[in-house]
DNA sequence: TTGTAAGCGTTATCAA
DNA sequence: TTGATAACGCTTACAA
């Protein structure tokens, strides 16, 4: 079923249905045929020919490390939400934390599959990731993460680690971070260097076997935890980089008879849902991760519809959620 | 850049750039001469042409209810790893739980965007939904649902929560169940049915009052527990459709002076990567989900593959996780 | 082994 | 206001 039909069955050209279908400028004897006909037959414009001549293919490629994250999660929900809303469709291209597919997908998006902009959630940025992404013919809107210079949505992750530290120090004098790896600059260094700043403007030292890298989970904060009992054990407080690392450092802490707040502080950052089922309940930062990634959608969108609009950098608010697993006078 | 200035470039016929491009069959002298100009030009054909003329997209449609759940975040990470290494890519349709959307996004994938195929993962089946996957001109899988007589992967929700339930039943003699919506025939009826029959067999009575639907949510599980309490003070054993219900139970319970589990048992579905961090421990069914929809993923691609193959039903296989929350003989 | 030519289903230009 | 006609970038008979 296709134009050519169309137009015969109505009776007129296919440039008239081509019209009806998108300017208007026709008249109304032959607009009401060519209606008929549609609704009768059914018919719908192949987008991908309409695609190859038009050149706007209203798909968005997003680029994600990880799914099944609720961050990620929360992110992608908005975005879609957003994308979807405007009649685009979203091309889902999950990385799972391999930066070099990442760039292999970017590269994919640009040149095979023609996609009119792209969203990149981003951890790390490599040589390649920048090259690539200067090549990238359409607009962009990195998520999460600062580059300077492109339109980008990030979390306040310094500022929000250093008043969740702030809080914490107000009852513990020897405080431990455990954190990711520093290449995401985001939950990597700026959580830490928020962490460091509020020891910083205390004056609270805070030596180097109480600062550890675990991995995103649950384990990881476990493991790191275990460590830190052993080599640092004056520890009255754990700053952990994300809520999955704190639940770990819980774990261990309840395993070895440690009371949580009573001796040492936790907390974690994410909010996710089971922050509040946990016990004790994680005290924690909130990030607006679903408001982010619809603010990335519907600027990505302003790039894509009107396109001189000027690269933004915004960064998100967030909010400390105290729970029961600090121990700060209210 | 198109394949006619490789064609005039390279001193052949574009034809022939199509053929070193495709089959092959092309001189050994003017391949060598094609490949220069590629690699000097960094050209990259146009899949979107392509498309248009073989009629083969390389995309396929993945149509979810909640990106946000872990659930479903494990199955499509498993889609998207297998479609991806078969070359495909993947159109991501997030529903949010609205089951018109999701007829309004299998219409959209089927006729405007020329999928070669499509993942649905199911939640209910309205009459539209059955209309709209007949008229469907590409291979489905539906997964995480049985729809018979067409492929799809699913869970054995009926086995699984038959056999916790007896297990919980080993030393409990008032069980309640706190379920969801049984419009969605495996999380809420499946289910459901698999604690019946498990009470039925030891010949345990459940009063309706002690049948209660939440929605997939913590905040859900813990009101109808609170709920329950009240009005089935005898209760020594709540079986949960999900891990998230479970949760709350568990909160509503420690807030009521209630010790899980030598008071009452507490089991969940969905074994996230939280149970272990509740407190007690949480036991659960560990369902294969990335498993699953690795699964469907290849089903679908021998489906796009392979037109004549025949439909399958695949019943996933699960675990039972014992941990605190229940104290059953080892 | 190669080139010519006819599509795939649209939209855009230009006369009429 | 309408209809030829030429693209968009590719594949595939068919003929050479």
């Amino acid at each position: 079923m296709d134009i050519n039909q169309i137009a015969q069955m109505a009776g007129v050209s296919r440039a008239t249905v081509s019209r009806y279908l998108n300017d208007g400028y026709v008249s109304q004897e032959k607009r009401v045929a060519i209606r008929r006909v549609i609704e009768q037959t059914g018919y719908v414009p192949s987008q991908q020919a309409k695609s190859l001549r038009t050149g706007k293919s209203y798909v968005v490629g997003v680029v994600i490390p990880k799914i099944n994250s609720t961050s990620v999660g929360r992110m992608t929900a908005g975005i879609t939400s957003v994308l979807n809303d405007a009649g685009y469709q979203v091309l889902l291209a999950n990385t799972d934390n391999d930066a070099a597919r990442e760039v292999e997908f970017l590269r994919l998006f640009s040149e095979r599959s023609k996609v009119d902009g792209v969203i990149l959630v981003a951890t790390v940025f490599t040589p390649a990731h920048r090259e690539v992404l200067d090549q990238l013919p359409v607009p962009l809107v990195v998520l999460d993460q600062v580059l300077s210079g492109r339109s980008c949505v990030y979390q306040d992750d310094f500022g929000a680690l250093r008043e969740v530290t702030e809080r914490v120090l107000e009852r513990a004098e020897h405080p431990a971070y455990i954190g990711v790896f520093e290449e995401d600059v985001a939950a990597g260094r700026q959580r830490h260097d928020g962490f460091l700043a509020a020891c910083r403007s205390r004056d609270v030292h805070v030596p180097d076997e109480a600062q550890l890298v675990a991995d995103f989970s649950v384990d990881g904060g476990y493991g790191c935890c275990e460590q830190l009992l052993a080599s640092y054990p004056q520890v009255d407080a754990i700053v952990c980089a994300t809520d999955s690392i704190a639940y770990g450092a819980l774990t261990c802490l309840r395993e070895n008879g440690i009371e949580v707040p009573r001796d040492v502080q936790v907390t974690g950052v994410g909010d996710s849902e089971l922050s509040q089922v946990v016990t004790p309940r994680l005290t924690t930062v909130h990030h607006h991760y679903k408001t982010s990634g619809v603010e990335a959608a519907k600027m990505l969108v302003g790039l894509m519809t009107s396109d001189d609009m000027v690269p933004r950098e915004v960064k998100m608010g967030f909010e400390i959620v105290m729970r029961d697993s600090t121990d700060c006078p209210a």
